[in-house]
DNA sequence: CGGTTAAATAACCGATAGGTTAAATATTAT
DNA sequence: ATAATATTTAACCTATCGGTTATTTAACCG
């Protein structure tokens, strides 16, 4: 299928993508920068740039014979978008993690010997880099 | 690449897929009753699932000869961390819109047969329905 | 012009994705 | 034990993916 959000999520598939795209966060660049930290071909970083491309998450320029890069984020907003949808759900998780927990110390007072479990605060763990 | 975020995003590449998310995002329920709303075979719906379940979206239960399938959403956490450190990306376009629609218009006021272009507060625009 | 550099394209290859039909498995019901 | 129901597995097929090397295109430079 080719429907706008399936040729993104399958274009963030992929980890030498993903890469890229954290590169082109940091400023435009050539192909040739872009293709550098790889242990790959070129025309395999530009098959990836292609797919990227086809996806909206990249648009490319011409400068003499360079052909620079420049990151396109709307397409990460429509996933954003998707996902928040979901949300709730994995707050609810956590709130069922909460209850779980608050009843484990409730019924029973002898594990006490654990360390002290007095409301963890489950917070979004973050720090996902990569 | 079979990295946990790959796999997320492999498995969300996939309308059949997502269609079967937001099924479950209405309550557990059987491969069967899963399976209806698609002109595909029982065989495909199940490999649909085991994906869905290799990359932790959903799990499988057993009650008699039904396998109850249910959501499981913290990996769409994950996915919702990776893609807002791009969110100033595209609020960053957002911005540069908005400066060249006001740059537009100051600099040529006879443009002001169009509608009139005050301030249209460039908000998200959500329902991303699918 | 000829040479160099940047990048894309062509042709190929093995592995995987997404579907099929047919057969096997697991559990319930008779 | 047998049959019925729900689901998975096996085997197969075609298309796409992610990579390669070799070739071609595009733009600069001297």
């Amino acid at each position: 299928m080719d429907d706008p959000l399936s040729l993104t999520f399958a274009a963030l598939a992929d980890p030498t993508r993903r890469a890229i795209l954290a590169r082109l966060a940091t400023g435009e660049t050539s192909v040739t920068e872009l293709a550098e930290p790889f242990q790959m071909s070129m025309p395999a970083v530009s098959k990836h740039l292609k797919v990227l491309e086809r996806a909206g998450l990249i648009t490319r320029g011409r400068s003499a014979q360079w052909r620079p890069c420049r990151l396109e984020a709307a397409p990460l907003q429509s996933i954003a978008a998707w996902v928040e949808e979901y949300r709730q759900f994995w707050e609810q998780s956590f709130d069922r993690l909460d209850s779980y927990l608050e009843q484990i110390q409730q019924l029973s007072p002898e594990t006490g010997s654990s360390k002290t479990v007095k409301q963890p605060n489950q917070e979004n763990p973050n720090a996902n880099k990569q």
